[in-house]
DNA sequence: CAAACTTTACCGATCGGTCGCTTAAGTTTT
DNA sequence: AAAACTTAAGCGACCGATCGGTAAAGTTTG
């Protein structure tokens, strides 16, 4: 309980530096400083400077999809039957919340997650890349899951999957968690945006031509 | 014109760098090096590492304003008249057909752009997101004007803005020019995601409830 | 010859990491 | 219980390597 405590406190520490500065930049004085040790007494804790990173990361990944996976089972239970488009649906919204809702938690963690893995060591960079990819197919396979139960529209699951993490994954660089919006109001929108889209229906898509802007250098 | 191709490839060999190894972890000699530079010769062409970093940053918003504008005006007198919910379609779409595009020919540059900004001095930093606030302020007008002429559907412009750039700005993560999808197919998912969303209509957004997870810790 | 360009040689600062040492809190042995 | 020993936690001083950047002396080009 109060173990890990010392432990969540450093690696705040470093979240919040690499979030601001990126990891190269930062100096592991400027972590042991910030965590109220000398230099040498940080190297009591960690291997190497990696090592903070590596936890950083995995552990924010670990804990969405520690949160992700109850909230979909929770969901169903409550549609309680048949995978349909309303799951699909459903599903997806609950995603949608728990990812914003832990960034609303842990923005720092969350910005380095997405900015700064690619300076693991090889070994270590692929274990996170492998907890992503569960991420990205739990998303796909409800995608792919309301396509075939007719419900949703066709395109690339994998694709779409993406463009929703994409969509996630940007928070960072424009919500203020300490904000005027909630967690919530940003999940609504993101879950509207990808799910019904921004126009109402009033062209259906017919107006959405296939002409090419033949972007030809504009002078 | 044969003057700045120098010039541009030196940025080149930058950006491909700084993109792949980010620019706090990229020294001065792997530039001068990829470049056929020593590095003191590198350093007649520049004042600091910074003006690298600033004029890949510069150069590509840069690009894209100069492309997105008259390609806006195009569709703009294609559909010839007033300002209606179809305009506001037609002209988002053009915005994401020309950024897919640019990324498509410089992902380096625009991945650059979007990780790495940070690291630019202060005044430098500031003007470059002078020139972002231009774009998005761009394509928040196009979403503002599309919703009080009753084509699409209200939410927050500047949200919905943020949300589309952040699907454009993260197509690094996943989309490899040089794959099997081209840059038109991704764009037509992406224009279609932002516009009609992937729910076909079917359950009109009441089954997504309000529903909080209660995200205490998972054990 | 002057201007544009490029080099070798070098600088002080900072980097990640290690060394031997100390202090405090148990544990064990007698 | 006193002495002997172990372990967790941390520190100041130092290391070789590399960093961004500069000075001055060439070399090429108009």
């Amino acid at each position: 309980m109060a173990r890990a405590t010392r432990w969540e406190a450093l690696l705040d520490v470093a979240a919040g530096l690499f979030s601001r500065q990126g990891f190269a930049a930062t100096s592991i004085r400027e972590v042991a400083a910030g965590a109220g040790f000398s230099k040498a007494g940080l190297y009591y804790h960690i291997r190497e400077k990696e090592d903070l990173l590596f936890h950083i990361c995995s552990g924010s990944i670990d804990a969405i999809l520690a949160e992700v996976r109850p909230a979909i089972a929770a969901v169903d239970t409550d549609i309680d039957a048949e995978i349909d488009a309303g799951a699909a649906l459903s599903r997806l919204g609950a995603v949608v919340r728990v990812h914003v809702g832990f960034f609303h938690r842990h923005p720092d963690r969350l910005k380095v997650l997405v900015h700064e893995m690619g300076h693991l060591p090889p070994v270590q960079r692929r274990r996170i890349q492998t907890l992503e990819r569960d991420y990205l197919d739990l998303i796909r396979d409800i995608i792919a899951d309301g396509q075939t139960s007719g419900g949703l529209a066709p395109m690339e699951p994998t694709v779409a999957a993406f463009l929703l993490l994409s969509m996630l994954n940007g928070l960072h660089a424009w919500y203020d968690p300490g904000g005027r919006q909630g967690a919530d109001e940003i999940a609504k929108n993101i879950e509207q945006l990808f799910l019904t889209g921004l126009g109402t229906g009033a062209p259906p898509a017919a107006s959405i031509n296939t002409f090419n802007p033949t972007a030809r250098k504009p002078a």
